[in-house]
DNA sequence: ATGTTTGCAAACCCTTTGCAGGCCC
DNA sequence: GGGCCTGCAAAGGGTTTGCAAACAT
């Protein structure tokens, strides 16, 4: 079942790759692969530490560059964190927001259909065609309420 | 009347800056008129670039720092725009949200009390305090639509 | 052989800081 | 004169790119 999902992706994104005529690559496919196993966001540098730690020979320009591959190819998605630029799955996902722990940095994912319905009502008042929107709430997490 | 507001907050700031046991001087008050006398958000280097063309001779640092107290005494406000930090008036200026257009950078702003209301509910559902939040959404402007 | 991929190193952009000299009090 | 202020220049943190060597086909 899980692999199910990585073997897919796998493969559509290899249909990506010589669609735009691009070579394998043993470094650009641990990159893929380190990628459909994370879960929620990830910084390149992250990824790259990761795959280091696996004990790969491998440069961060290639995972940076192939996380870009794999936002184009529509398998990626990334969001804003700052002045980070994180990377998450577009696929089993709904598009959902961030709340951002002040204290300790920790990022909590929810949904809100509510959110998403005045997206549209917003646009619509001012005259501007929405495609997206990032909303972060800061504050503080349950734990570091406590402290 | 606008000549007031100014005169209130050069003031009010005299009295931040002399409580910290800072000095007065020149390039900094003529940061601080600057600032106030810009309309929504604007970054360091946006400010520091009308500086310079106003004649002034100053160094980018000492907007730099002059906006950074102008946040520690309350009368400026930061926003994250991707990587870069706007800073806009906090004062006679509710809390809002702004819309990017992602063709040609512009920003508008709105406020939407559902937004401010749901902060709340979402933040208690998930045992989340919150404090602040940024919501950005993003699409075309009513220009960039027609191109 | 040709063109892609890699990883280093360096450029970039914006932010932030160290420091020597100038200014205020 | 002592301490704050300034502006330069350089360091930082993250992203992006140029390039020569390695690789795939």
């Amino acid at each position: 079942m899980y692999n199910n999902y990585m073997q897919r992706l796998q493969k559509y994104f290899n249909g990506f790759c010589s669609e735009k005529g691009l070579n394998k690559s043993k470094p650009r496919d641990s990159v893929v692969n380190a990628f459909l196993q994370t879960e929620h966001h990830i910084s390149a540098y992250e990824l790259y530490d990761i795959l280091l730690k696996q004990g790969n020979k491998i440069g961060y320009s290639t995972v940076y560059r192939t996380l870009k591959l794999l936002t184009e190819a529509g398998i990626a998605r990334t969001i804003e964190v700052g002045c980070e630029t994180h990377f998450e799955h577009n696929y089993s996902h709904k598009h959902h927001d961030h709340f951002i722990c002040k204290q300790c940095g920790k990022i909590i994912e929810f949904f809100s259909p509510t959110i998403e319905r005045i997206q549209n009502q917003l646009a619509r008042k001012f005259n501007f065609a929405s495609e997206d929107h990032s909303l972060i709430i800061y504050g503080l997490c349950q734990q570091c309420q406590k402290k």
